[in-house]
DNA sequence: GGCGCGACTACATAATGATGTGAGATGAAT
DNA sequence: ATTCATCTCACATCATTATGTAGTCGCGCC
């Protein structure tokens, strides 16, 4: 392994390019081996480049990092690719990691974080924020096949369970008291209970728990 | 909000178990609420104690700490389940993510690391060894299933699927302006035009029909 | 070069939902 | 005989959603 990182720069806007570039420019054992505008070229930019690390603006026009980090990895898996963004957004994340990130980072990430981050990806890390890296921990269950042993009516009565039926229905709490001959109160009530038993927190989650689980009785 | 974080440890090692007390007990904002040598009790233990963070090893006899991190889960997903281990093996970790695990540490971390590690799981990050952390981003593309191009989508605009999506996942508007960076009041245009397009009046139905009839691109 | 459409923002008001606290009545289970 | 879950109802308060009206901006279309 030789004993200087070779790191590369895609940023389209300039100021924080220079910065960027700044920055690395002064670290010891960091070499600075580019610093480009956009990703339209990455396949051509990693031969004639050869970084070890690329530092990845995820938003930038023409060619978003997401593509240009697929390019990269269709040719040099091995270089290891840390995506700068401004949000943290879940579908970029997903995205960004299912092309193969090897870390994610925020913009407002500190400088020293930064330089810390490409050490650490190079020794076989994955730098990312916390709150990111709990977001990709969240991801990871619903990207898998479908649960296999499913029963468990999750503990709901049968009049839960029929109210729960009739919210799938699109039923209003002021539609069930009407339909079921019972105060809204008593409506209010069930559902607590739902969301209680279900661990969701609104209509549209126990709706879309009990479709996705088949907790109803049709 | 309460100021501080009640934490609860599982390990079987009476040792390890009395040092990891130790350094709990000494540390400011947090309350050492047990230390337990088996979780074979996981569920009424949370009911008696209630803790905040759960320390929990992963090698345990009678019950692993894989099962007890899926007891804890089933009746109490918002406890925050920071996996103790000594080797950073592929299945186990797999495993222990796909049971909801909030954070994965090696045992011979460093006090200091493991005092920051509950405060950075309490603040909603997801404290991972950076080798652990790359075999998570590894994971992911593995763990994926393809899914067949289906076209239904009752005309809604890209955007349009997007939202939905999102109110299927539970989002509230709030959410998904702030995951979209987009303002609330834009949320409630599309959401608006989504209810016209779909001849619904509410979240719930939307939500319904969307998973019914297969609405969403995720 | 005007037109329609999609994406975006804003403000306002009424309706509905979320959450807490409390409580009576019933029947099953220990 | 007492506990326990369920079903019922009530009141209160705050948050969120539903709906209407209205306007800007950019883009493809004819």
């Amino acid at each position: 392994m030789p004993t200087v990182t070779r790191v590369l720069i895609y940023e389209d806007n300039a100021d924080l390019r220079t910065s960027l570039s700044q920055l690395l420019s002064g670290a010891p054992g960091l070499e600075l081996v580019g610093a480009i505008g956009n990703c339209m070229q990455a396949q051509a930019d990693m031969e004639r480049l050869r970084p070890d690390v690329v530092l990845m603006d995820i938003d930038m026009p023409g060619c978003t990092g997401i593509e240009g980090l697929r390019r990269i990895k269709a040719v040099a898996p091995d270089i290891n690719v840390v995506m700068l963004t401004v949000f943290e957004e879940n579908d970029r994340v997903f995205d960004a990691i299912c092309a193969g990130a090897d870390g994610y980072l925020l913009k407002k990430t500190s400088p020293v974080r930064l330089l810390d981050a490409i050490g650490e990806v190079r020794a076989g890390g994955a730098p990312m924020t916390p709150a990111i890296a709990r977001q990709v921990l969240r991801l990871f269950p619903k990207a898998l096949p479908r649960r296999p042993a499913e029963e468990s009516h999750a503990n709901l009565s049968a009049r839960e369970q029929e109210i729960l039926g009739l919210l799938v229905e699109g039923y209003s709490y002021k539609m069930i008291a009407a339909d079921r001959s019972i105060s809204i109160d008593t409506v209010r009530s069930h559902i607590k209970k739902i969301y209680e038993k279900l661990h969701v927190r609104s209509m549209t989650e126990a709706v879309s728990k009990a479709l996705r689980e088949g907790l109803t009785k049709s």
